[in-house]
RNA sequence: GGGCGAGUAGCUCAGUGGUAGGAGCAUCCCGUUCACAUCGGGAAGGUCAUAGGUUCGAAUCCUAUCUCGCCCACCA
């Protein structure tokens, strides 16, 4: 009879949760072991990835919790602000409704609403696939006390200095309207036009050796930002230019008087080797305006179209439309020197591809080089170590050229920065704090110059600086409060996927090492990303996504996890196809009968230690093999080697045991002459079978506990917290 | 421009100094009263990308090259 895992999943999950198995049990002795659950959006139902690290935390979890060790997995879900918004958003769209239209209150509470749905189905979800968590312990990022404690990590940072405001050029999604940090900005590259612009001297120059000069080109890919230019720059050291720094150019067009300038930024060999400059559409330009007291001009809107100050002409317009006109008129004006085909990378917003317009814009930063400092140190001692060991150095390169950390958003779904703003000004030292005023609360009065005309801010924080207060956070504001912290804290492991160690793992490291004065965890486990057979990304488009829950109810969430590990190396790609599924749901069937076979055979009343075993060389050498295998599973698992955990006990289990022992056995059984003799091979059945078991168990849950509740003379009253 | 990873059986991948290189799937042959056909027994299949080098010994270490994949970067 084949084994048919829905009549026993469900039940077996449901047993070990009501005898509260998942809960760590504080009264043991061995060095705790902890993981925080990397919080699942709360914004769509579980997608195949987060099978895997289902899968790999549950295999650590019950392996160390039959370790004899206090083990705690707390699990969470994520408001993933952004994400969420982004989801939301097109939801809307659907719905004929425009986000920007409605009312943000309105919108916050449908977007919460929408959050706590997704939380309940997902967690059902993560269940089926077996995840022995805590659910008594289960957080939310917009849980209040988590909020409290973000709330309480932004006051600490702005205190000491490393978080402030300014206007600084961002990453301007004008689809979205919000800024985006550097990591939410996919660059492709595309083919384009290099324009090479004249631009006139207000007067003639004339060179030493007497020749009389006119103009300066420069070269562009965006013509249409002259219209904000300040200036023209060369590099000092570049000879062809040396007379022209501290001459005027007459910006074309507009007319406006804008100086020739010397910054050693200027790549000589690039273009003319001259660039014009528009402060406040450029990073590199607005740098050397400040260097230079340049000011900028805004002449892109934050809507995408031309402002007010890019001229009666222009306003209004989209910025394609300028670039043709602008064009157009330079060549009237006889400016236009020549244009040559060019390929470069455009930045464009992760989510929704809408090219990323640089904006100079008053946002939130964090300070990063002091945080990014003591991470590099604790790192280079390996106080945390990494697996697979090369993200170390992936990690080390990152943190060394860190820029700050835009955090502030222009959405309305996340947690929204605790400032006000005093309007007056009206003391010294409010104008000293910019009246800003840190609070959650609305003030009654602005404690500097109790002025009472306050706005609030509206911006909220990036969702990953939440996300990097989550292993402390969600340990100080469990159900057990303080306590959770004391005991887990660091936690023993992050696991997670490699695409998010800069979003996530790299500002754990820096923020929480700030906060708690400790490291968040001693292991980074990175796994990979799931692809099918051809290696291909799984996409809703491609129409290659396997959906865990689909398989979980098609062939059990036992054959659905070993597929994931077997055969997946330390940190890579995870190859995954129905045939591989398959071969592992023939392994839970091979121990379903192998396991009802044995049971047969051993009768209710077996009692391994009643027995007095007359073991054979076969029998000792299958005794002896499977306290080898054990061993070598123990040290494969500690060292994350899962897949080799996984095969080595499928080859012991199948092809030892089945194969040989088990063949053994039945025949001395059913040979045998009398009772007596039936004895030894029992012995060794039931033996290998609950080593077995215990082996397994990490790997394939259910069934495991499913045959051991069968077992006679089982020493525990359940699997899931046998020692090992 | 900088960096990382990979190239091993038809396919997907383990193995990373030591007998004669493994697994799963697929293939071929044989086998169903006797736990399991979602099975059992057996077979076939590899110049370990290429070229040099280190070594008593290299798939494994070093150097170079080729091919694929990925990441980072302010090329105006």
């Amino acid at each position: 009879m084949p084994y048919d895992h829905s009549n026993v999943e469900g039940r077996i999950y449901e047993f070990w949760e009501k005898n509260g198995y998942f809960k760590p049990d504080f009264s043991k002795k061995g060095k705790p072991f902890s993981i925080i659950m990397p919080p699942p959006n709360a914004n769509a139902p579980l997608h195949i990835g987060h099978a895997v690290f289902i899968t790999i935390e549950d295999i650590l979890i019950r392996f160390f919790r039959m370790q004899k060790r206090p083990v705690l997995w707390l699990p969470g879900f994520d408001h993933a602000g952004f994400e969420t918004w982004y989801v939301f958003q097109k939801k809307i769209e659907k719905e004929g409704r425009d986000i920007f239209q409605e009312n943000p209150q309105k919108i916050y509470d449908e977007i919460f609403k929408f959050t706590q749905k997704n939380r309940d189905i997902s967690r059902e979800q993560l269940k089926k696939v077996g995840a022995s968590a805590d659910w008594s312990r289960e957080k939310f990022t917009l849980d209040k006390d988590i909020i409290e404690i973000v709330y309480q990590t932004f006051e600490k940072f702005y205190r000491d200095g490393l978080i402030y405001r300014g206007k600084r050029i961002i990453n301007w999604c004008p689809y979205h309207k919000t800024s985006l940090s550097d990591l939410e900005v996919v660059y492709k590259e595309e083919e384009g036009w290099l324009w090479y612009i004249k631009y006139p001297f207000k007067q003639t120059i004339k060179t030493k050796n007497g020749q009389k000069i006119d103009h300066i080109t420069v070269a562009t890919t965006r013509p249409e930002t002259m219209l904000g230019d300040r200036a023209v720059a060369v590099n000092p050291k570049d000879k062809r230019y040396k007379d022209f720094i501290g001459q005027k150019v007459i910006l074309p067009i507009l007319d406006r008087e804008i100086p020739v300038i010397g910054d050693e930024a200027v790549d000589i060999n690039f273009g003319t080797g001259a660039v014009k400059i528009t402060p406040a559409h450029d990073p590199l330009d607005f740098e050397i305006a400040q260097r230079n007291n340049l000011g900028a001009i805004q002449v892109i809107g934050f809507d995408g179209k031309m402002t007010k100050e890019a001229g009666s002409d222009f306003e209004g317009l989209a910025v394609k439309e300028v670039r043709r006109e602008i064009i157009l008129k330079l060549k009237q004006l006889g400016l236009l020197e020549k244009k040559e085909i060019y390929k470069h990378s455009i930045g464009h917003c992760y989510k929704c591809n809408s090219i990323i317009q640089p904006q100079l814009s008053d946002q939130w930063f964090i300070k990063m080089e002091p945080l990014a400092k003591k991470a590099i140190e604790v790192i280079k001692k390996n106080k945390i170590k990494f697996y697979p060991a090369y993200q170390k150095n992936i990690l080390l390169n990152w943190l060394s050229n860190i820029k700050d950390w835009n955090i502030s958003r222009q959405i309305i779904w996340g947690i929204r920065i605790p400032v006000w703003y005093c309007q007056k000004q009206g003391s010294a030292l409010c104008r000293k704090k910019n009246g800003i005023i840190i609070s959650n609360k609305k003030p009654k009065e602005c404690p500097y110059c109790k002025s009472k005309d306050l706005i609030a801010e509206t911006d909220v924080f990036d969702t990953w600086f939440s996300s990097a207060q989550w292993p402390f956070a969600t340990l100080m504001t469990s159900s057990q409060g303080g306590a959770d912290f004391k005991k887990f804290y660091p936690t023993s492991v992050m696991e997670t996927a490699y695409d998010i160690l800069f979003f996530w793992v790299a500002r754990m490291i820096m923020v929480d090492i700030y906060i708690t004065g400790e490291i968040p965890f001693f292991d980074v486990y990175l796994h990979g990303l799931v692809r099918d057979k051809d290696r291909q990304k799984m996409s809703k488009s491609k129409g290659n996504v396997i959906d865990p829950l689909g398989v979980v109810d098609q062939y059990g969430a036992d054959a659905l996890r070993m597929a994931l590990v077997f055969g997946t190396g330390v940190g890579r790609d995870i190859i995954i196809s129905e045939e591989k599924i398959k071969s592992q749901r023939n392994f839970t069937n091979k121990i379903f009968n192998a396991g009802n076979f044995v049971l047969m055979n051993l009768g209710d009343n077996f009692d391994p230690k009643k027995i007095n075993p007359k073991l054979t060389k076969e029998d000792k050498l299958i005794l002896d093999k499977t306290k080898k295998v054990k061993a070598e599973l123990k040290k494969d698992i500690k060292n994350y080697k899962f897949h080799e955990a996984a095969q080595k006990i499928y080859q012991f289990f199948w092809h030892q045991f089945c194969d040989k022992t088990i063949e053994d056995c039945k025949k001395r059984i059913y040979r045998a002459q009398n009772e007596n003799e039936k004895d030894t091979p029992r012995f060794v059945l039931w033996t290998v079978l609950y080593e077995s078991l215990k082996m397994l168990h990490p790997f394939m849950p259910f069934i495991t506990e499913d045959i051991y509740q069968k077992l006679p003379s089982k020493p525990k009253d359940a699997l899931i917290i046998e020692e090992w």
